[in-house]
DNA sequence: CTGAAAGCGCTTACAG
DNA sequence: CTGAAAGCGCTTACAG
């Protein structure tokens, strides 16, 4: 026994009132039309009876509103980004939003092809970590006053609002701690990359070491390989030509990932051949032996400041605003 | 310089004809409905030329399709899930269909709601990791013929297409595996749930140790306290308690982690003190110390079979289709 | 070769 | 208190 697709005109039809009664009454205006209570709960029950639920569709095509937020990251599996969208969802929800994700494995294509289908959606609102060459696409929902927030990295170019971390603080104050705890030979290995959060942290590494008058030692992998066992091979190289190397500030998980491969092929140990500290945590760091020093980003707080800042735009209130917070090092036994 | 929002009506009367050719040319249908390749051209060359593009929201509401497959999964950020949404993306794409992903914590109420949401946009199709209380649901869509594949687990009272893994036997060889190391006490650490997939791989510990003559040690973890401390400590006396135990094995990774957390804090070596055998694998699972014995799920494998069952159905050849895939158990040093 | 028109399922200004 | 009607932006059977 299929259900029969019900429309409001069936409702109306059904009742014996008009289209406009049966729309005023769903959509709480029954008041303000000095409907009748009675009436009112006619209506209501008999919807409820049926199940009748709006076709968004078309509720869309003519509001021009979806009640929908975009949330487009980088890596829906990166365990950063995806206990965001966790948080951000439950806020959004109490706010009446839906949240919807989408990965864009840090392609310009992909996006792009994501913002034309949510686009043609009319999806609401967007938080978007964008890729390079990004900034077009970006201008251009702005100019049409659609809600965007760039997330964990933006252009410097775009005038836009952006919750992100202070990179370059994070990377440089993990970087002093190393040097505090006495080493002088530390290496950075990092993602070949002019996104701004990698130039960041690239920069806070040098400025630490350079004002500790010490030698840097970079290794900027190819995003490409990614996946590909070619990185892990880039790091045990790394760490063979740069014998003296002390200690290793990984910039992202994934490159700590494949460096903690590298170094156990190479059998160095942790912390006594080689410190370790890794940019973002894992659930499984802690567990380590020894466990992984590791900056951590401060979850709940970039999930808050992204909702409160999109939530008045969604209500047409354009202001941009930018907000950069701080990230907290994580002191465990890789690094002494 | 807002660019101006064109509808097919203003290509229309910019290039004085009608909505329909228009139309037609843009559908590709220029040839059968035998309009002139010179005015197919100028029409594709002003669309191009204006950046046009025709609003979605409309044509879904006119056709009734919509071109979006959505992955309801129980956790985006679960790898396991994480690594299959990326999979069946890439060959969405290559059929024309967008993948749109969302999590439902295992709530019920959560994905009613959802299911509710792409209802009301006509979303295509539906890859679903069911909750427990879904039947109704999950019915409901195939009673209009909406295309549905299950995934992960499955109602057995329900007749629709599933896509998974043989949890019974997978449980079942890995125990015997340890059973053949010798193992005389192994413990199960499981959810506490009713749903195929837990109860299956419950089902094949107990009937290898059965087989065995060996006696079943089981501790059913709630799902509630899941990101809590609780759960560790749960093991923690679990481990305490039965003393005996030379081996766990763990029906899900997230117990894993939570296992491997309660066994450090006790300080009981594996595989010494304790085998340890997790379902599902975990990019750092090789680099432990002890690397970590896991069962693997074929990702590929699955991924292209939940893509080889939805799409005919989306095409309108409704046949079910079940799929039960081999786990594959990863030998690791956490076992012996 | 091409156009006028109906209709998908809603919302809402306007009229009574 | 309530209804007829326009319109959101498309597609497509029908007519010429």
């Amino acid at each position: 026994m299929a259900k029969k697709k019900y429309s409001i005109k069936d409702i109306a039809n059904e009742l014996n009132i008009s289209i406009t009664t049966v729309s005023f009454i769903l959509n709480g205006k029954a008041k303000e039309n000095r409907i009748s209570e009675k009436l009112t709960k006619k209506v209501l029950d008999y919807v409820k009876k049926v199940g009748y639920k709006p076709n968004q569709l078309a509720q869309s095509l003519r509001t021009g509103k979806s009640k929908i937020i975009v949330f487009m990251v980088e890596d829906i599996s990166n365990p950063f980004f995806s206990n965001i969208a966790r948080n951000i969802e439950s806020k959004a929800h109490e706010n009446d939003y839906k949240i919807i994700y989408c990965s864009t494995d840090n392609k310009k294509e992909k996006a792009q092809e994501l913002i034309r289908l949510f686009k043609g959606r009319h999806v609401d609102g967007y938080i978007i970590t964008p890729t390079e060459g990004m900034e077009e696409d970006i201008n251009m929902l702005l100019s049409e006053k659609i809600p965007v927030v760039l997330f964990d990295r933006y252009f410097p170019e775009v005038e836009t609002s952006y919750v992100g971390i202070n990179n370059y603080q994070a990377a440089k104050d993990a970087n002093n701690y190393l040097i505090g705890k006495g080493y002088k030979n530390i290496g950075l290995v990092t993602l070949k990359s002019a996104q701004t959060q990698m130039t960041d942290r690239m920069d806070g590494y040098l400025d630490a070491l350079i004002e500790s008058d010490l030698r840097p030692v970079v290794k900027e992998v190819d995003y490409d390989n990614f996946n590909s066992d070619g990185i892990i091979r880039d790091i045990e190289k790394f760490i063979v030509t740069n014998d003296q190397l002390d200690a290793i500030f990984f910039t992202t998980n994934y490159l700590t990932i494949s460096g903690l491969k590298a170094i156990k092929r190479l059998k160095r140990s942790i912390p006594e051949d080689l410190a370790i500290v890794a940019f973002d945590d894992n659930v499984l760091f802690s567990l380590f032996d020894p466990p992984i020093t590791a900056l951590v980003q401060p979850i709940e707080d970039l999930s808050k400041n992204l909702m409160e800042i999109i939530l008045p735009q969604l209500k047409g209130n354009m202001d941009i605003v930018k907000k950069e917070l701080p990230a907290t090092l994580l002191k465990r036994a890789s690094t002494n």
